[in-house]
DNA sequence: CAACCTGTTCGCCA
DNA sequence: ATGGCGAACAGGTT
């Protein structure tokens, strides 16, 4: 489900627990979430931490606690982040839970395609500090959207805008808006992208991911009326501007839905 | 019962 | 070494 706003959303549902310690951690260090992270560190070193901060980038989150403790978060598919009481019982894919004494810190992931990760370093770790500029950010250029282009000539610019790499933050949904917004059809190559069509891309794909966290980030409300996103599932969708039938194929794998008038 | 899913990651091949 | 493709991951829903 999340990309950029929705994870910079979910971030935010712990907000309730800034400032508070951890009384108790709840995990299972045998789940495929946890692959490659020391669980027993983590649910060792957590307790009596208070947290101090989260931010997000891209569909990263980054939680941190006092005594130079960092959790990473990715929600994958299916993850959710929300709260629940002090006596709250975990539930089957609730798969950490980070117990407080006034509320539970509840991370819920039924997939598990998403991550859990965790560092106790002076500084912030590295796969929290090497993550490229996200495409809400000012750091997301033209410059480096083009050097990513043009490292990847051969791949079709759907596929290729959900390369996190390149274009952080992004996720189906959105880059179907992107493309629909700057009237490019997704099965293009990416080297077939001229400097106009460039631009337009660049200039979207920032609008887009900037008035999604504006609009979705605060309380995950809908998309204004008028984006595809309202259209892009329904088998009847049509296109917000010409009110022709959408087109949908399967495009890198992903369920792509494109308007054939305005998309060339 | 089959197909599908707002996301990565791996193995194989060019 | 790098890029591109398709399957795999786990567990739901339609």
């Amino acid at each position: 489900m999340p990309e950029l706003a929705e994870v910079d959303y979910y971030r935010k549902q712990w907000d309730a627990g800034l400032g508070s310690p951890v009384t108790h951690v709840h995990l299972n260090g045998e789940k495929r979430i946890f692959r490659g992270t020391d669980t027993e560190a983590l649910a060792e070193a957590l307790i009596a931490r208070r947290l101090r901060g989260s931010e997000s980038r891209g569909k990263q989150m980054l939680f941190c606690f006092s005594g130079h403790c960092w959790l990473g978060l990715h929600l994958g598919m299916t993850g959710k982040l929300s709260t629940g009481p002090a006596d709250y019982i975990p539930a089957k894919h609730d798969h950490l839970v980070l117990f407080q004494r006034k509320r539970a810190l509840i991370f819920n992931d039924m997939r598990q395609f998403g991550r859990v990760l965790f560092a106790r370093t002076p500084e912030a770790p590295p796969w929290w500090r090497d993550l490229p500029p996200d495409a809400a950010s000012p750091g997301f250029t033209r410059e480096l959207m083009d050097r990513f282009l043009d490292r990847h000539r051969k791949l079709a610019i759907k596929p290729a805008l959900l390369l996190q790499d390149g274009f952080p933050g992004v996720g189906n949904w959105m880059a179907d808006e992107i493309l629909w917004r700057a009237g490019i059809a997704p099965h293009r190559p990416c080297s077939t992208l001229g400097d106009a069509e460039r631009q337009r891309l660049h200039k979207e794909t920032r609008f887009v991911a900037r008035q999604a966290l504006a609009k979705i980030g605060p309380d995950f409300a809908d998309p204004p009326r008028t984006w595809l996103f309202h259209q892009r599932w329904t088998r009847t969708g049509i296109c917000p501007k010409h009110k022709t039938p959408l087109q949908r194929a399967a495009i890198g794998g992903r369920t792509t839905a494109w308007c054939p008038a305005c998309q060339a």
